[in-house]
DNA sequence: TATTGTTATACTCTATAACTATA
DNA sequence: TATAGTTATAGAGTATAACAATA
């Protein structure tokens, strides 16, 4: 054992719990006012993904929704049809490969991706209120540094840095 | 607008954007094995949950449960049979008041659910690993005042600060 | 022949309603 | 009369298999 080699793994131990005990806390936390308003707008998780696929990919077919989502073609093929049917999403022949369906969200689909996206967000937001100044203000400087990470970086929805 | 205002009001926004994208990156990532070995064992979601649910709360009635987990008696009742079926826990009559039935964990479904649990944590030790020593050391700075907070200083495992 | 999407079928999980047994 | 739990039934969502259209 070396003297310099105990204080790192005891921070990534400490950091893994912690982070484990905040993450199930938003999750438990936050994650109930996002199932209400999942719920409240009658959708399926499943549904809220597909949704959020879309949001952010463009105009996919079957095929790449069903690898994305881990899901059957069958079932994403039905659950397609229960979003077209309720006008949030639109299919369309593709020209190139006339096998294939290019599916977009409607614009109605986009507002009720974004209507759940914000109840998801206000459930962090109310944390983050309900923190002291200076846990907030530690919080805040120990997520700056990650949020330099492409990966996480790229989860930043689009106007949330203005 | 006080000038006082605006860096208390900058740092909830800031804060809210960096643990969002946080909170999504560590579902994204760390919840694929979590799913994956849920899988494995050939359970269910709410199956998952009754077991946590279970694991903490001791000997609980069909009705307690339904109410924690937010599914109908009915549900939780056919849910509980499987479990028992498998092995993964136990029922029993409440000798006080001969309607309700009492559910406990048995050994192996407290064992099943270590098994889950444990995976979910090694998606977050995973991450953990994954950033620079200062990086880590800036983010259990941060966390660090917030496992103060006894809602979140509970969602640590028992024995876990060992 | 291989691939995309859909339909056919069966299985699981859920909720509401009806029922049994206790209180 | 009210409550805990189960059973009956129906609906939603899923997967595998079989099929149609296109490459």
């Amino acid at each position: 054992m070396h003297a310099t080699a105990a204080p790192a793994q005891a921070t990534v131990e400490e950091t893994t719990i912690a982070l484990s005990a905040l993450a199930r806390h938003l999750m438990g936390e936050a994650g109930r006012g996002f199932m209400r308003e999942v719920e409240r707008l009658g959708l399926s998780m499943p549904q809220v993904k597909a949704l959020g696929l879309l949001e952010e990919g463009g105009a996919l077919t079957i095929k790449a929704m069903s690898d994305r989502l881990g899901l059957s073609e069958p079932a994403v093929s039905r659950g397609v049809e229960t979003l077209v049917r309720r006008g949030l999403a639109s299919r369309a022949d593709d020209p190139d490969d006339r096998r294939c369906k290019r599916v977009s969200l409607t614009a109605k689909g986009r507002r009720t991706f974004e209507s759940v996206s914000d109840v998801r967000t206000a459930g962090f937001r109310a944390f983050v209120e309900s923190l002291e100044d200076a846990e907030r203000e530690a919080l805040a400087a120990g997520l700056r540094p990650l949020m330099q990470r492409p990966e996480i970086a790229a989860l930043v929805p689009e106007g949330a840095s203005r």
